[in-house]
DNA sequence: ACCAGACACTTGATCCTTCAACCGTTGGCG
DNA sequence: CGCCAACGGTTGAAGGATCAAGTGTCTGGT
């Protein structure tokens, strides 16, 4: 019935894992450590960053977090509390509200900005060659987009498949 | 001063962060709707299952699950309340304590494994060559290895280097 | 014009994880 | 022997993530 993992598969898999129960706390532990903020904080703010106005919509900045909007939107309030980032209502549509980036939040993502690009470049990149680059790439862009059609599988259709 | 990622180690990086973001919580729903389980607590099961007698100490299996003893020993505990697990003191030193898999515990991970073995191969390994699971194997092996040294680096002395 | 359903979010409860503090045990050293 | 630092493990509180349910808005069909 089952098709197992066979060895080659069964130790990258264990490897994989590895990496995602390490890797996460090691970057939270450095972020927080040094400037109170969790690396989906710190994703949010980069993200703003990069966008125009400094500002997105809460669906778009969720889509490029890969994060799911309650998740989102607990984290926004938290950095609103904290006067890094702000909700305006768009004049476009008035379900959508924007979120934009202040001077403090922006003040705060440039003095964390160093130090988490060396936790990742010591964690991760050093000692890489550009091909490990290259298929890093590719097989971690293969299984985001396969969970990504899984998700559009399951949540698009139910009743279809029986 | 710093040393920013280039565009390919940034690409990487963003589908790296993806995979962490996204492949946990795909796990975790799948165990969590079919089997009232975290992947984290499947893992657990899964090693001790594959270890003499079924049973490990508490240390021994916080290294093969990349957890700390903290986070263990809650999970254990949970697992403990639900019948899966046994905890034994130890006959060989006072202060370590043996987790060993029960009947039951047996049971749910042989119940488990085909829908998350499935998951994982339809999420990850579903259309990587023979070449990508090696890179894969070899890249987060790397990392792994990185963290783990990094960790040692810091708890081990923190009065030199000054 | 109307209504059903989808969309964009928010909220509160619940559970999981981390952190700091703690306890008893053990190994090493004077 | 007697002390102390490190080890192995547990606990409770605090903070983060998820889930289910809810609000208000927009859209498409009739």
């Amino acid at each position: 019935m089952t098709r197992w993992l066979d060895d080659d598969e069964q130790r990258a898999w264990l490897r994989l894992a590895g990496v995602m129960l390490k890797l996460s706390p090691a970057l939270d532990s450095q972020l927080q450590r040094d400037h109170d903020l969790t690396h989906f904080d710190y994703l949010c703010l980069a993200m703003l960053s990069e966008s125009d106005d400094r500002t997105l919509a809460m669906s778009d900045l969720a889509a490029r977090t890969n994060a799911s909007l309650s998740r989102l939107s607990h984290v926004v309030s938290k950095l609103e509390r904290r006067g890094c980032v702000h909700r305006t209502p768009s004049p476009r549509s008035r379900r959508v509200t924007l979120v934009g980036l202040t001077d403090e939040g922006w003040r705060l993502l440039v003095a964390a900005a160093p130090g988490h690009v060396e936790t990742v470049r010591s964690l991760v990149f050093e000692g890489l060659t550009r091909e490990d680059v290259a298929a890093l790439e590719r097989v971690a862009g293969h299984i985001v987009d396969r969970i990504e059609e899984s998700r559009l599988r399951t949540t698009g259709r139910d009743s279809l498949s029986g």
